[in-house]
This record gives structure tokens, sequence and C-alpha cells, in this order.
DNA sequence: CCGTTAATCAACAGCATTGTCAATTAAGGG
DNA sequence: CCCTTAATTGACAATGCTGTTGATTAACGG
């Protein structure tokens, strides 16, 4: 028997490997899950022995760190372009409405996409995230926060904002949503249709809440009788 | 060798067995998540041999999925207490203002309060739920979209609501809140404090959004321009 | 009191995964 | 061209979990 199709010793390519190696994680983080992730798996899938991703990530929680990482950096990447100005530092000026506006709108719809087109791996990332002592040192989750900071400062923001509950209140939304799409949406011009109508309705909610104005007086006093110290 | 502390076999108890199991299992699903549920752990925690586990539920899947809706229906209880009327059969009555005003602020206590104190097995369910074909199915779920749709149908609600988005936003925000939280408080007072704070955002933004009224004109163009069929 | 049912348990086989290690060998520098 | 480095690999031991099965034996009805 000649070994006709053995296969070749991997060329030697450390940085190519390690990129194959979080390619081949990213993947199966998002058809399976944090829970379906094995070493092995991805080992397979990125065409490498076991051993050498190990070689490269120490411990498989180090693998899965490092893609959620990667993964946040693909996705400040995605979604805020380079037509978003670079963050200012903390300057008070009073903010351009328009684009202000402009600017919602597109973050919102481009992250809807993003998360319609990476279903599950943006749902792990923030929990990641969220879990973590501080969320801020992820690169994307600071970015986010901070813009919602700017909004409110700015001056183009109601008064009162909780600028963490609400951050931690879009994103959830924004990556939840795709799980509850799952099922309803296979095509894609289903799924990308999907990620309008989740942008649509933030858009929407963020300019007109969700009860009529007749009802706040009741909410304003249930609020200050209630939650006292909120 | 007398066999002094020989453990005796279980006493026979069908139901209160089935209890136990799952009890285990949604303090296990609690403290570990879903990933690290284990029949073995569970059996341990519940003080059963795993075959007896396996005697109850025929697999791993059913023992989670049927914990998952005894959970489904102690949410339901703890967030829709009889103080709140039973859904009424789609009656189209116009709602009085100050008990919807009420009932939502109590209800948002209320849920984020369940949240909090479940943690992590409440965001277990809201994945779990969000993933079936038919969401609805679910006894919280429904009732809570539900409302939603009665809030808007009553006329209480502001116009062009997408229920759906809504009801996976703001349930999203409720379970995923906890999980922020985690690091940050461990008093209970704190963790009070902070579902406090969580339902005062969400009641601030159903009454007033999150841009100021300025900025509705840009975004309505915005919307019409970037979103033709949302 | 006896016989049936089924709740409980211990043990088994199979499988997947994890982390480690020593051997191979490609790459690069002197 | 040789020698060192380290990237890559296959193999190993240990572990934990799953689902099954056959043996106990408590509960219960006739």
């Amino acid at each position: 028997m000649a070994r006709v199709e053995t296969r070749q010793r991997r060329r030697r390519d450390p940085e190519g490997t390690r990129l194959a190696i979080l390619e081949a994680a990213k993947t199966i983080l998002s058809q399976d899950g944090a829970e379906g992730l094995s070493v092995s798996g991805v080992a397979k899938l990125a065409g490498v022995n076991r051993g050498t991703a190990y070689q490269h990530f120490e411990l498989k929680e180090d693998l899965v760190r490092a893609t959620l990482d990667w993964v946040s950096s693909q996705l400040l990447e995605a979604v805020f372009t380079e037509d978003l100005a670079p963050p200012e530092p903390a300057v008070e000026v009073e903010v351009d409405i328009d684009d202000m506006a402009s600017r919602m709108a597109s973050f919102s719809l481009r992250l809807a996409e993003f998360a319609m087109d990476h279903p599950d791996i943006g749902r792990i990332w923030l929990y990641d995230v969220l879990s973590r002592p501080n969320p801020r040192e992820d690169v994307f989750y600071e970015r986010f926060a901070h813009s919602v900071e700017d909004l409110v400062r700015g001056g183009a923001g109601q008064e009162g904002i909780d600028v963490e509950v609400l951050a931690v209140l879009m994103l959830s939304g924004f990556f939840l949503w795709p799980v509850w799409v799952g099922s309803h949406a296979r095509s894609k011009r289903a799924r990308k249709a999907m990620a309008q109508r989740f942008a649509a309705e933030v858009l929407r909610l963020s300019m007109h809440g969700v009860v009529r104005a007749d009802t706040h007086a009741q909410l304003q006093s249930y609020l200050r009788e209630k939650l006292p110290d909120a």
C-alpha cells in the first residue's frame, strides 16, 4: 500500500496557524455555542493537530478568551466604520443633531446586521464581557458605552438616562434578537429584513418610548414612591 | 467491619423525588449554567442515584427542558401575582391609565427582582424560549408578549410599536442585567438596589425614550430612507 | 399474606475531552 | 553547512459523563 494521500506535515507558519485556529474557533462558537466548543473540534476544523492548538493557547479557556477578544475587535470595525470620527477626548461640545441622528440610525442597522450575520457568537461575547469585573476593558463595549455617554452629555439625549443600564439593555436586545429570529427566517433576504426590523424598533423606541404621554404623571409618581433611591 | 454509616435506601416517593431532582437541577443551572449541568451532579445534589434521575427523565435534555418549564411557571407566579387581573379574552376596551401605569411599574420591579434573585437561570430560560419554533408556547413568554399587545391595542401605547421586537429587547435586558451586576454587587441590599435601578431606567425609557424631540425629524427621514419596509 | 408493580440503586461499557510529553522536523542564523 | 530553536505531531493517562441493564426491595392491591 503506497501512502497515496498521506497528509503532509503542515508548513510552519505560526502566525497563520494562530489565525486559522481563531477562525475555526469563531466558526464553532457561531454554530455550536460556547458549550459545544472542544479543542479537538477546533483543531480538526483548522486542519491542525490538537497539540498545536495547545502550543498556541495554553488552556481551552485562553483559546475562547482570545477568540472573543478577536471578535470584539471585528465587531468594532464592522459597526464603527471609518465614516465615524474617532473618539474625541471628552470635550464638552454641543453635538450636531443631524450628525447624531444619522449616526444612531446607521449604527443601529450595522449592529443589528452584524448580530444577525454572526448568531450566537455575539451573544457569547456579550455574556463574557458582562461577566468581567470591568466590562469597559473590552474594546467594543467601552466604545459603545462611551457613545451613549457622549449622546447624553452632548445634550441630544433625554435627561436622567442611566447609561450603564441602557447600554446593557440595548446590547442584550441586539444580540438576543437573532435567537428569536433563528427559526423564523432562514434565507439571507429574510435575515436582513429581520435586522432592519429590529433596528427600526430601536429607533422608534429611542424617539417615542413605549407609553403615551398621558401615563407619564402616574408613572412618575410611582417611580418616586416605590423606587426611592434609584 | 460493621457498616456504621451505610446510606439507607431512599424511601420511595416518586413525586417528592421528582421535585428534589428538579430543585437540584434548578440550583445547578443557577450556579453553573446549562453547560455545567451534568446528570451526575444533579443526582448527587438531590441525594439520589443517577439511575433514578434517568428513570424520571429519559434523557438529560428532557431534564433540562422540564426544569426550565418549571422555572417558567415560577416566573409567572412571581411576576404576575394575584393583584393583576387574569388575561381578559381580547376585548377592545379603553384601558384605565392609572391601572396601566401601576401595573407597568410594579411588574417591572418584580421582574427585575426575580431576575436578580435567580441569576443565570432566567437567562438560560430566555435563551431556550427564544430558540423554540414558537416561543409563545411558553407560559410566561406568552403572558408577557400578550401584555405588551394589550398595552398597544388598549391605546396607552405609542403608535407603531413592534410588539415582538420590544418583548425580546425588554426580556433580554432584564435577564442579562444581573450578569453585569454580578461582580458589582454581592450583598442582598446592593442586588435589590440594582434591580430597582434597572426597573427605573426601563420606566424612564418607556416614558421618554432616548433622544430629545429635536432629533426626531432627522431620525424619521433616515428611517424612511434606509429602512423602507420595516 | 402473597404477588405484582415500579422506584431505587450499583455496576458496566462506550465515548469524548482534557492536558502533557517526547519525538520529529522545518526554519533560520552563524 | 551545521546547529539551535521551536512549530508541529502522535501517543498516553486521567477524567467525567452518558445511557443501559439487571438486581434489589419498598409500596400497594387483591
